[in-house]
DNA sequence: GTCTATAGAGTGATAGAC
DNA sequence: GTCTATCACTCTATAGAC
């Protein structure tokens, strides 16, 4: 048998949008092989930690694009407001314009959050210092920057939950440009 | 046999608080009847419907509060900053401050969306009209308010989510303070 | 007897673990 | 694929208030 190993980056996108759809307790395996295409076998052979084991090489996954296309772009690039512009981009790419939910914020809101715990803390808590670092480059008081970053990435979860209880993405898109303008931004690109 | 007929609201409260800790998934039947102490039979006899019967009424009880302690001072207050005050105090106390999380945002993020769908956006709908009309009577311009209104109850949903993530109610009341200067009232009451 | 509330055994289906 | 546990749910039985 023997069928060519697939990717783990391109599996583990793929059970990630089980999860995001359906929540961790909803992503049944079944769901999961259905996804894949993978048996019950191969999943336990990838993950053999099981369901648990897949949601937390999913955050890791997640954190990770978002380590190297928002984060770090927020804290290495030499013009504070370029980082900040790109995040706004890769924030809407990532999350398709509102079609696509935050995977972590829904886990931070149901009882998977206690297993989670530390993944999440750590996704949103970077994703703010590491804005807030920007914006202070940019000009801001330290404290006026931490608590701008803070109501900037709540404003994207809060964002994201309103564009899909109303099946709007426009919601998501005026949020964006709010956000620009909040931010020091010039308004569209 | 016959016990006292426990009341109806005391009853959603409890089950609401088992959707809110466990997603509708999570939720199982088991954990309701533990939370209830109520058998099978008792649980089936008030919801015939099953879980998303129980599911609806918990939102539909959970909607009837916020139509009475939030929409309802929003649209009827002849003071319209008086009817936002009593808003923002009516929000920090049902969400106790950040401890507690938004059961219909919660559901509006996972797959249990399809299922409530209307109840889902009818909230939110409901929620940013009314304020938005409550705006636009203290002087905000219609497109404005709407705006504003929006970007408000977003806040919210993503502070809930950003403080429940960090572990940390001062997101939560962070945002609460931020939201009480852009919506025109004085800080602190 | 009727109605309401209760308990819980038992259903088939499906869960995750292995 | 096989395992056991648990899922949502059905159904029967029974209690007491009327």
């Amino acid at each position: 048998m023997r069928r060519i190993a697939p990717e783990r980056a391109d599996l583990l996108a793929i059970v990630a949008e089980v999860f995001r759809e359906h929540g961790y307790e909803g992503a049944s395996l079944a769901l999961i092989g259905a996804a894949t295409r993978l048996g019950k076998g191969s999943l336990y052979h990838f993950f053999p930690g099981g369901k648990e084991e897949m949601a937390r090489a999913v955050i890791a996954h997640i954190d990770g694009w978002f380590e190297d296309n928002v984060f770090a772009p927020l804290r290495d690039s030499p013009d504070p407001r370029g980082g900040i512009e790109h995040m706004i981009e890769a924030t809407d790419s990532y999350f398709r314009s509102g079609r696509r939910v935050c995977l972590i914020g829904a886990f931070a809101l149901d009882e998977s959050r206690d297993l989670f715990a530390d993944q999440i803390r750590s996704y949103f808590g970077r994703w703010v210092v590491h804005l807030a670092g920007a914006l202070e480059r940019s000009g801001h008081r330290p404290g006026e920057a931490s608590e701008l970053a803070e109501e900037a990435v709540a404003a994207i979860q809060g964002a994201l939950t309103l564009a899909r209880a109303a099946n709007d993405l426009d919601v998501f898109s005026r949020a964006l440009r709010r956000l620009r303008l909040r931010l020091g931004l010039p308004a569209k690109t």
